[in-house]
DNA sequence: CTGAATCCCTTAGGATACTG
DNA sequence: CAGTATCCTAAGGGATTCAG
């Protein structure tokens, strides 16, 4: 089906949006690449289904590569392709303008909490 | 309530997604300011009852700021914040990395199509 | 170990009508 | 003109169980 956007900001934002996408793009930018458990293990909370469905989508939207090992027990590792090491510099300006706009919120009254995980996302890449 | 973010880019996203947010913010970019029915015209298919929710929500992320006029009949005119005017170059790249991303997509056989109301944003500031 | 199949719930967004 | 109040639905996530 085709999909159609207004502004391509919003194809951007459908790609990278979802609830654990930043983090996984940010790990497997780290990593350079990561088996499913490892991943799972690096995003606590997040359940078996939803992880493969967030990485399926990624997948389908050609930023994360899945590479299935014929193996007994399984094993399948992902990694960024191209076009999602291509998000690097968006990830990172994305993450310097939260870490500022914390500040400035939490200055102004508000309450916001950042662990970073990463702090800029891809440091190893 | 205290907001709680593992990733910086989380909060960032939280700020800008939202089915009209990007061509709000681009909007307001370019023009500087502009009234509720101004901004409603520039978003064909937007309810009054969406538009005001997503303006309030930019108003309480701080990248939206609203002034009334005690005027009969009412008059409302939106601007970017500092904050939000600071979005330009993420916006800008995400902007840049849509278009790129669907050229190639398309070239991949997906079909994706953009009309880009604003092809990078914030052209006039 | 990785992932598919169910079932459920919250919420963003839309349609519509009403008010100052 | 700008905004609020209702009502409704579609979809993203979550919990859990089963399978190769």
């Amino acid at each position: 089906m085709k999909k159609i956007y207004d502004f391509a900001i919003d194809l951007t934002l459908d790609v990278i949006s979802g609830k654990w996408k930043p983090a996984i793009l940010c790990h497997l930018g780290e990593h350079k690449t990561l088996r499913t458990g490892e991943l799972r293990r690096m995003l606590p909370g997040i359940s078996q289904r939803v992880l493969t469905k967030q990485l399926r989508e990624l997948e389908e939207d050609g930023v994360v590569s899945r590479q299935v090992f014929g193996e007994v027990p399984p094993r399948v590792e992902y990694s960024l392709t191209e076009e999602g090491r291509s998000l690097r510099e968006i990830l990172i300006s994305m993450s310097d303008w939260g870490n500022r706009h914390a500040q400035r919120e939490n200055q102004a009254g508000q309450e916001i909490e950042i662990h970073n995980g990463s702090k800029s996302g891809f440091e190893k890449m």
